[in-house]
RNA sequence: GGAUCGGUAGUUCAGUUGGUUAGAAUGCCGCCCUGUCACGGCGGAGGUCGCGGGUUCGAGUCCCGUCCGGUCCGCCA
């Protein structure tokens, strides 16, 4: 179309195949040679043209579907992001990012900037460093969150707060954890669970509106962490199918309210239940048919390194009624049926039974259950279902020595050091009375009963936000780091600003933070957070992404670390 | 820190029990055709098989080491 004078420009002015050119011509539309029907794209008829910049040869094709790995399209970012694919993304991003800046200043929320360049109050990830030259041998670290930033604003009385801002945690990269990430992080003052919990739904719901044109009028769910790990064997459950566990025996030290179904496999000299901690099961809809090479297939899934079982029971619930296991030598026709009903299996179904140490076993499960929905595809990625998990454990046991939170295994704080107990649990904290805390007998430990007055927003199994209400009296405060194994001086030394703020008539106050990139790439329909970031890190692209002009000698970045406490 | 998979034309990949000159597709270059739109036809260039060492008559292939990347575990208050 664009004719001979170009040929004539080009012949005159080698250039490679691509290139800018600024042209001026009538646009046509085009349609579908042998039906005449519109196909949506336009053609130029070009009068006049001006190259403006020649190109090299692509590295790979900048097409919707491109030829092009992802590392080579990391390296190339810059290309990469001409894609539609690419470019859908980051508008997509940037709808996200305006729908709840206009629900937020519609609520009255102020965005209120706070600073990077901070103390370092190394607390759950390692801090990123930044060396000072203002004042030699010091260094500021860079927020994790503007968690203590936050709640001085309210102090100071700007009861709506939010930002959408960058929060920095030194740890290792996963598909869905960026190093530098985004949150969509929020404080109110004067409020209780129940109000956050509607403020922040409703938040959701407007994103769905405006980003996806969903109606979201459902009732958000709200689950106890307690009734998660049960059921669903996951802090993070994805309720938009069935498939609960069947607690066919528990361990004695936790979940001291609930009731298995421990008769169910009693008695029957089959040792590997026997001897273990957990068993649990779970019905899969409508795959009584696998055969034998299926059913070793998932043998072999349960037994690979990430999930580490030692063998998978199973049990095929036909559709006239009856029961065939791989333990039929242990178990009657007449117990198989027990155990099919108590799992509320379907006749046509296959129930799948793990055994084996408490923790791994509910694992291991809960991760059966999700590789079983994808596998029946039960994981729409265009239907979205919300829920709240309420009711968190305060403390958790921190097993292995982690250097950036300080030695060997200790409680910490599950969700963070701010977090108020549940408000019947606060008097049990405060005066630690044993017969009020009947958990901790079990557990060992005076605080492990308590529950947290902490809430996570979970979207199709994925946790898209978590905030909870926070302590605001010094007391409180005091007795939490203490309770963290923090001396008081240490507390002064790291939190004193915000023990003294608490002082000046703080008022009750509790926030919420949304992991931004996810929410992203959740409502994209994509598993990776990466293609919703313009200039994501990770190691492939490390040469562009790391463009650091400065430079730390490695003896010198070494000792820092060490001074820091963030190294061995 | 650990487990695991991978590294072969610009790109995405194949390459048998070790065997002659390492292939395909696409991209690139040239010519032809052209209302094409994943155009078509003919021709061409393009590879230190990540790197180092070993076994062997012979290594892309086997062994050891090493570097790089992906995924997962640890870690992520």
């Amino acid at each position: 179309l664009i004719g001979e004078d170009l040929t004539k420009q080009l012949e005159e002015n080698p250039l490679g195949r691509e290139f800018v050119l600024q042209a001026t011509g009538t646009v046509n539309e085009r349609s579908n040679k042998n039906t005449n029907i519109p196909t949506g794209d336009i053609e130029i008829v070009v009068t006049s043209f001006n190259i403006l910049n020649k190109s090299a040869v692509p590295p790979f094709t900048i097409q919707d579907d491109t030829d092009g790995g992802d590392d080579i399209r990391m390296k190339y970012r810059y290309l990469d992001l001409r894609r539609n694919a690419v470019k859908k993304n980051i508008e997509l991003r940037y709808a996200v990012n305006r729908a709840t800046r206009n629900y937020l200043h519609q609520q009255n929320f102020m965005d209120i900037e706070t600073p990077f360049l901070i103390k370092s109050t190394p607390e759950g990830a390692r801090d990123f460093v930044v060396p000072s030259r203002m004042n030699a041998g010091q260094f500021y670290a860079l927020p994790q969150s503007p968690q203590t930033f936050k709640q001085l604003l309210m102090v100071s009385g700007y009861d709506r707060y939010y930002q959408i801002v960058k929060c920095f945690r030194d740890e290792d990269l996963r598909a869905d954890r960026q190093p530098e990430f985004t949150q969509i992080d929020c404080e109110m003052a004067f409020v209780e669970q129940e109000d956050i919990l509607n403020m922040f739904e409703g938040m959701v719901k407007a994103i769905f509106k405006d980003v996806k044109n969903i109606d979201y009028t459902d009732t958000v769910e709200r689950m106890t962490w307690e009734d998660a790990m049960w059921n669903y064997g996951n802090d993070k459950p994805d309720i938009r199918f069935g498939m609960k566990l069947l607690n066919l025996k528990k361990p004695s030290s936790v979940y001291t309210e609930k009731k298995d179904n421990a008769a169910l496999i009693n008695d029957t000299g089959f040792k590997v239940f026997e001897d273990a901690e957990t068993v649990l099961a779970i019905a899969v809809p409508g795959c009584n048919e696998y055969s034998r090479k299926q059913t070793d297939e998932l043998t072999e899934w349960v037994k690979r390194p990430q999930i580490g079982m030692k063998g998978m029971v199973f049990i095929k619930c036909s559709g006239e009624g009856t029961y065939k296991s791989s333990v039929d030598k242990f178990y009657t026709e007449e117990k198989l049926k027990a155990i099919a009903d108590a799992a509320d299996a379907k006749a046509g179904d296959l129930i799948l039974i793990l055994a084996g140490a408490e923790e791994k076993t509910r694992k291991a499960t809960s991760d059966l259950r999700m590789e079983m929905a994808e596998r029946l595809g039960l994981r729409k990625k265009d239907e979205f279902k919300l829920l709240w998990v309420l009711d968190f454990p305060l403390f958790e046991y921190a097993e292995e020595e982690n250097p950036a939170s300080g030695g060997a295994g200790r409680w910490v704080a599950r969700h963070h050091p701010f977090t108020s107990p549940k408000p019947s649990h606060i008097e049990v904290m405060i005066n630690n009375d044993p017969e009020i805390n009947v958990a901790a007998k079990y557990l060992e430990h005076p605080y492990a009963g308590i529950k947290a007055n902490a809430y996570d927003m979970v979207l199709n199994g994925n946790e898209i936000g978590g905030g909870s209400i926070r302590i605001f009296q010094r007391e409180l405060q005091e007795k939490m780091f203490t309770a963290l194994g923090m001396s008081k001086e240490e507390a002064l030394h790291k939190f004193g600003f915000l023990l003294g703020a608490f002082e000046y008539g703080a008022p009750p106050h509790g926030g919420i933070a949304f992991g931004f990139d996810r929410l992203c790439a959740i409502l994209g329909g994509s598993e990776s957070i990466r293609d919703f970031i313009a200039f994501p890190k990770n190691n492939a692209g490390r040469d562009v992404m790391l463009d650091a002009p400065s430079t730390i000698d490695d003896k010198q970045f070494e000792e820092l670390q060490i001074k820091l406490n963030l190294k061995k």
